[in-house]
RNA sequence: GGGCGAUUGGCUCAGCUGGUUAGAGCGCACGGUUCACAUCCGUGAGGUCACUGGUUCGAAUCCAGUAUCGCCCACCA
């Protein structure tokens, strides 16, 4: 008859790490991240494909945040009854992958060029096999609920047929074309990198001034006549092909069409003139080296100037700079610098405050080199990507980040997306001895030239790689097994929310949506989440060398997931950084504390004998059940607007401001009352755990394991309260319950004298726990039966005895202070006539005649009265009306 | 050089479409050892909502401008 266990044995501390991998073994054994075979009849779909980790890191807080946020929604939508997915996966990361094993081979004596590309590839995939899974084992402390039976890898086949058949559509359609451009080339990681990797840095450089000689009419150059140019790099000084000024430059407007010899390689160059050189800057006049200089790359082509490289894939002189060949641009620099002085050409050098471009990846300084390369014309991509922002069929939260979408969009250059790197998927497009392109998507490329039908074993693979991005980009359907028609695909694409931060909404979202686009013609996701960069104390970045790192699977291992999940979306908002401080830690381990605590006390309340349940819901039960519907309604309506931010708080305020602090207290009156029958415990308690598992409910998509563990107990105690569900995690989301709004009033007046009442006891240094005879002045024939029934909430909260209650319209005597609600005005009897209480009336009596005033000034406002909406003067008139009376029962 | 964001008690942050006396947590002060929790409970102090104007019966909230901080984009050698 009786359910042997209550749990009265439980530790009054959440041990999260007793607790949390048992629970998350439970989750994996259920098969609960798993969709069913096939969707639920009439479910609404919400999928999210997981920001791919990659392989090559350890679990830091930016994936924190991310398992965070997209558990907690997706944990949401599965207990809602959607069709519910997130899908994980690694990315493969080539760049940086390559760069973690150079470094890892350099230890073992060996380098890229050692090993050769076949040895080193075979060394990156069992790096690979050693790496891939850390990260997704580190998730699943975090909690992380996705379907790992359908993890993928941007490396494996299914991604490689996708990048193929992407690729080669787009050279179908005339948007991947091969061609010759100045692209940024980082000498160290010897690869082209995109802009977007190329980023600029403040540094002082140096300015000089070098004096180029003109030819003169003999065609020799002219000792007397020179033209003075100003350059911060003049190791390039080999490469000149012309030198520029203003077209409206009077001081060079007669050397215009003249030419100009370069140095050491005594070519002779046309001075040329044009608008986009600043007449302030230096001299005015400018050397053009256009195979080194996007500037000059430019005006190159303008001009149909040669373009000469000086500079080889290490960035040493080639064999354009004579005895400076091999010598790398730095110490050519220098030398350059010595012959011209030597010359007698160095006409002056100062510091000077510049902008250079330095590789993401390895923070070397990007070489403009002119190369032929393979890329993608991004502006009819960029047009439909940024007409699906504008016309709402994909949205960016937060909103004012879809203005930085479109400018990116508006502006957008070609994509360089060939890498001179090994580790990545190899360009499929082959060339045949006639110089013709053929660009295949089958796994073992084409069977002859398209062109010209050579046999394929005359053509040669390319053997540049894609960017990391292009794969990634094809993430949301390549994932689903794109271009197959598959039942995933049909069912999961597009996604529902794409989260993921901010800094790589240009590398990752944009050409997403792009290719997204253009493969399948739909939108990739109805909506980005950009969430914000952690912080450390103080608002700055974490690094390992300032030491503010913290470390997420430290923080799991000692508080506990629901602690750190909870504290790195309370107080956030999208796209807005955060400070994650060992204050803010310790508030969210303290809160999972208190929902331990809580499911204790209604687990050891429960009787020992369970009755049949009798007898009217109290005044208790009916106010914790409409409080929970309001909860359970705010959290839903902050869920679907994922506002996460806004539902972490208000599940805290709900478990902790309402069920905690009044709702328990409430109950053990009711559940200690010595003249309650058994039925009726047996009633109080019944709805105190219904209570509790509404509210574990409520709070389970952001903090499971203490949840669920809560649940499981709650459950042994009681199925009833669990609805028969053994697992929390797959059980149904609540809302709609009613509002009982005359609950509502009647508990939020008692709270409001309880409140005044301990205050009153404060303030006039009342033992907190003394009993006294308190009294209480009902404002209306409503409130009076109210107190009639509250007064034992009263009773134990503001410690009277006995509680009085008077009629309306009773006088008071002449208290020491008064409270008052909506219900009527209370005060403790007694001890009225000393001069503290005397004092203490008469400035109470002074302060509410201010209010009063105030008010009755308010109300005499005709404009108030008249404008204002209808419930805000009633508001402020049943204001007044509670401390006139207040003001009378004070009896001043 | 453009664009975007932020500015609310000592600290970290909420405050939606303008409407009670601007909230919370931490910190601080005072008081609490009975059977959920001292990782707790109760009470309190503390804010001219960056500044200046404007709209309005009413502005932290809307508009314009200013200041400070931060981020992004940008081809002056």
């Amino acid at each position: 008859m009786t359910t042997p266990t209550t749990r009265r044995d439980l530790p009054p501390r959440y041990d999260a790490a007793a607790v949390e991998p048992p629970i998350y073994e439970r989750w994996l054994s259920s098969g609960a991240f798993t969709p069913a075979p096939e969707p639920p009849p009439g479910a609404e779909r919400f999928v999210i494909i997981m920001p791919p980790p990659n392989v090559t890191g350890a679990l830091h807080n930016g994936h924190a945040v991310f398992v965070t946020l997209e558990d907690t929604m997706i944990r949401y939508h599965r207990m809602r009854g959607d069709d519910t997915l997130w899908l994980p996966g690694v990315d493969h990361a080539s760049i940086a992958a390559q760069f973690v094993l150079d470094r890892i081979i350099a230890e073992e004596g060996e380098t890229r060029a050692s090993l050769g590309r076949e040895r080193y590839l075979e060394r990156m995939w069992q790096f690979m096999d050693e790496t891939r899974g850390v990260i997704g084992r580190q998730m699943h402390r975090l909690g992380a609920s996705a379907d790992w039976s359908r993890e993928r890898f941007t490396m494996d086949p299914i991604s490689a047929r996708a990048v193929r058949v992407a690729f080669k559509r787009l050279w179908d359609a005339g948007l991947a074309y091969r061609g010759e451009a100045l692209v940024n080339w980082c000498p160290r990681c010897r690869t082209t990198i995109s802009d977007l990797e190329n980023k600029p840095r403040d540094v002082t450089g140096t300015l000089w001034t070098v004096r180029y000689h003109l030819v003169g009419p003999d065609g020799k150059p002219d000792p007397a006549e020179v033209i003075r140019v100003a350059t911060t790099r003049p190791e390039t000084i080999l490469g000149d092909t012309a030198v520029a000024v203003h077209p409206d430059d009077e001081r060079y407007a007669a050397l215009v069409g003249r030419e100009a010899l370069i140095p050491f390689v005594n070519r002779r160059v046309p001075i040329i003139a044009d608008a986009a050189v600043e007449r302030d800057f230096g001299t005015g006049a400018v050397k053009i080296t256009p195979a080194h200089d996007a500037d000059d790359y430019e005006m190159g082509r303008r001009h149909g100037l040669p373009m000469i490289s000086v500079l080889d894939e290490d960035a040493r002189i080639n064999e354009v700079g004579g005895d400076l060949a091999g010598l790398d641009r730095y110490d050519a620099r220098r030398e350059m610098v010595a012959r011209l002085e030597a010359a007698g050409d160095l006409e002056g050098e100062r510091p000077h405050q510049m902008v250079v471009g330095h590789c993401d990846r390895c923070g070397t300084v990007v070489e403009p080199r002119l190369s032929v390369q393979w890329f993608i014309r991004a502006a009819p991509l960029a047009e439909r990507a940024l007409a699906s922002v504008r016309e709402g069929r994909t949205r960016i939260m937060p909103d004012h980040q879809e203005k930085v979408y479109a400018h990116w969009m508006e502006n957008i250059h070609d994509w360089a997306v060939g890498r001179q790197l090994w580790w990545g998927h190899r360009i499929p497009a082959w060339y045949c001895p006639d110089g013709h392109i053929t660009v295949s998507d089958a796994e073992d490329g084409p069977d002859a030239c398209a062109e010209c039908g050579r046999p394929s074993a005359e053509l040669t693979q390319e053997t540049d790689i894609f960017d990391t991005w292009f794969s990634s980009g094809l993430w949301p359907f390549s994932t689903m097994g794109w271009p197959e028609e598959t039942p995933d695909l049909r069912r999961f694409y597009p996604s529902s929310v794409m989260e993921t931060g901010p800094d790589i909404l240009f590398f990752w979202v944009a050409r997403m949506m792009m290719l997204g686009l253009f493969c399948t013609d739909v939108e990739p996701f109805h909506t980005v989440y950009l969430h914000g960069i952690v912080r450390g104390e103080g608002g700055v970045k974490m690094s390992k060398t300032k030491g503010n790192v913290v470390d997420p699977l430290e923080v799991v291992e000692s508080i506990g997931a629901d602690a750190l999940r909870y504290a790195l979306v309370a107080g956030t908002a999208p796209g807005m950084d955060q400070r994650l401080t060992a204050a803010k830690l310790d508030g969210a381990r303290n809160f999972t504390n208190k929902l331990w605590n809580a499911t204790r006390f209604v687990l050891g309340s429960r009787p020992e004998t369970m009755a049949d349940p009798e007898g009217e819901p109290s005044l208790a039960e009916r106010w914790i059940a409409s409080r929970l519907a309001a909860a359970q309604e705010r959290a839903t309506g902050q869920l679907d607007a994922l506002d996460m931010s806004g539902y972490a708080g208000s599940a805290y305020d709900f478990a902790w401001s309402e069920f905690c602090d009044w709702f328990i207290e409430m109950a053990k009156v009711e559940l200690r009352r010595e003249d309650a029958t058994d039925g009726e415990r047996a009633r109080v308690w019944r709805a105190a755990a219904g209570a509790l598992g509404g509210t574990l409910r409520i709070l389970h998509p952001l903090m499971p394991f203490v949840t669920e563990q809560a649940w499981s107990f709650l459950h042994e105690a009681d199925p009833r309260a669990t609805d028969g569900e053994p697992l929390l995690v797959s059980a149904r989301w609540h809302a709609g319950g009613e509002r009982n709004h005359d609950a509502e009033a009647a508990v939020g007046g008692l709270v409001e004298l309880v409140r005044g009442l301990r205050n009153l006891r404060t303030e006039t240094g009342m033992p907190p726990g003394e009993w006294r005879h308190l009294v209480v002045a009902a404002a209306e024939p409503h409130a009076q039966e109210v107190l009639a029934t509250g007064g034992r909430y009263l009773e134990a909260l503001a410690r009277g005895r006995p509680v009085e209650v008077l009629p309306p319209g009773a006088a008071g005597d002449r208290p020491a202070g008064v409270v008052a609600s909506p219900l009527g005005a209370a005060w403790y009897a007694a001890d009225d006539s000393g001069p503290e209480a005397v004092e203490r009336r008469r400035a109470q009596a002074e302060h509410l005649r201010r209010g009063i005033d105030r008010l009755r000034a308010l109300l005499a406002n005709e404009s108030f009265v008249a404008r204002a909406p209808a419930e805000v003067v009633e508001r402020e008139r049943a204001r007044l009306a509670e401390l006139e009376a207040q003001l009378r029962q004070l009896g001043e």
